[in-house]
DNA sequence: TGTACATCAGTGAACGCGCGTTCACTGATGTAC
DNA sequence: TGTACATCAGTGAACGCGCGTTCACTGATGTAC
């Protein structure tokens, strides 16, 4: 092991983590433009000046924010287009998808439900083409299908779009009733001022290494609430009925 | 007219009115979490004190907007839900009826779309009371025709729940296609310091009276950017999609 | 109609506070020889 | 392997600024007689 690739280069991916990882978990509770810049270093434990060196400001962080957020949602997306099951199968199994991706990563869909319509442009932007790139890529995978029977292309891509919106919608839907499962009307969860170490020097200790506030903290959760199943079972029929429409649209 | 009901009480409502505007105004911008109590006073000229007189705080004037900007909205529901045409003419009269108030209501969309998933709880459990009750109210305007079919309950519901989600989701394209329509990339249409009168004194002009900026701000306009009329066809087409699913519900 | 007193919407000055940004710095890591 | 110099992630102090909130006040409006 002659080169290590930089232990400098790991310690800033470190920092960098921790600040992302720190920033998406207050803004669980906020949104991205009441964000401070100091509320962020001072929860991962480094000098406010020390965010410079990784991002130009709040809204340059959000941008990066977004493509994590949005990648981690692309795989799942690629997973179930992937399927080749039925109608009902596919639906049961993109719900069950949908859900746990929630429960595994509700600070990223809180974040991207905030900022679709917040305060920031190029945040939104930014979400708006990740969005739009998931409408292509749904188009593409029902084209195959629906072209042959006689869908025009900006048909395929209308229900491709509803498809995203829908799930967008499913997706907040369950993680609303997983925070009132939680939390019932009360506050977060408490720990005030949380990651702050000692971390003096800045070499070694910078409030990372831990899980991570983005994984579900508590393993495999015993069952769903009622207000899960609630949206687990409308999610299905609303897509099992805009099965029956898609199924009878060159004929009715 | 031995009584004028009070010109006092007359004063402070119109300045009342002014701090609600000036709001909204402001909130086509950003969200609410991040919007200042001076910014608001010094918009509508009184000094920020004053604005302790009409609300506790920023968040409480949250609300009282989120009830004027879905009392507009349910005008026009109930309006929708009275007609008694055809799928397509209610379809075309539905998508017609959004965009017209998308067109004369922009900022009370955005705001809506905004704050609906925003930093402040008390706006968010607000708007989702709300919606809810559009939700109910659609329900039972679907309910005599479908229950009779074997429609159970829960399932008229789920429609109506599709139907309110999709209303928004419907809003929120036509207001982007009209905001990219007007404004390009480019920032909003300047105007920095705005409505700052002398005002002094506090008794006579607070910079009321105006149109406001929440009336369409130039009457009728020509016609549609092509924006507008793909987010037009794509909500029909949707719409469309979701009434031929609806009529194979029972039978699929 | 006129007078004396009460009400209260809006004032303006003051406060303490935390913000974003800058800067010269430190000291561990990296590199060249 | 050892030494001398370069790099650069993170420091900590400093800055000016605008914020939300408080308070005693002013003077037009409202009311009682």
């Amino acid at each position: 092991m002659s080169h290590t690739s930089g232990v400098r280069q790991a310690q800033k991916a470190k920092t960098r983590r921790a600040l992302m990882d720190a920033a998406l978990r207050l803004l669980e509770d906020q949104s991205l433009s009441s964000l401070g810049l100091r509320e962020v270093t001072r929860a991962v434990g480094v000098a406010p000046a020390a965010f410079y060196r990784h991002f130009r400001d709040l809204s340059d962080l959000g941008v990066t924010l977004v493509e994590e957020c949005l990648g981690s949602l692309h795989h799942m997306i690629r997973a179930i287009l992937a399927d080749q099951d039925g109608d009902e199968e596919r639906i049961d199994a993109t719900v069950e998808a949908v859900a746990e991706h929630v429960r595994r990563y509700p600070a990223h869909i809180r974040f991207i439900a905030r900022e679709r319509h917040g305060g920031v442009r190029a945040v939104r932007e930014a979400i708006a083409a990740e969005l739009g790139g998931f409408a292509d890529e749904v188009a593409a995978a029902f084209a195959p299908s629906l072209s042959p029977e006689g869908w025009p292309p900006e048909d395929v891509r209308m229900l491709a779009e509803l498809y995203v919106d829908h799930m967008v919608m499913t997706a907040t839907a369950f993680l609303e009733a997983q925070a009132a499962a939680r939390g019932g009307t009360g506050a977060g969860q408490g720990e005030p001022g949380a990651v702050q170490e000692e971390a003096r020097g800045g070499q070694d200790e910078i409030g990372v290494d831990r899980p991570g506030p983005l994984a579900d903290p508590r393993g495999a959760r015993p069952g769903r609430s009622e207000d899960e199943r609630r949206v687990a079972a409308t999610a299905r029929k609303q897509l099992l009925l805009i099965s029956l429409g898609r199924r009878h649209w060159r004929d009715g």
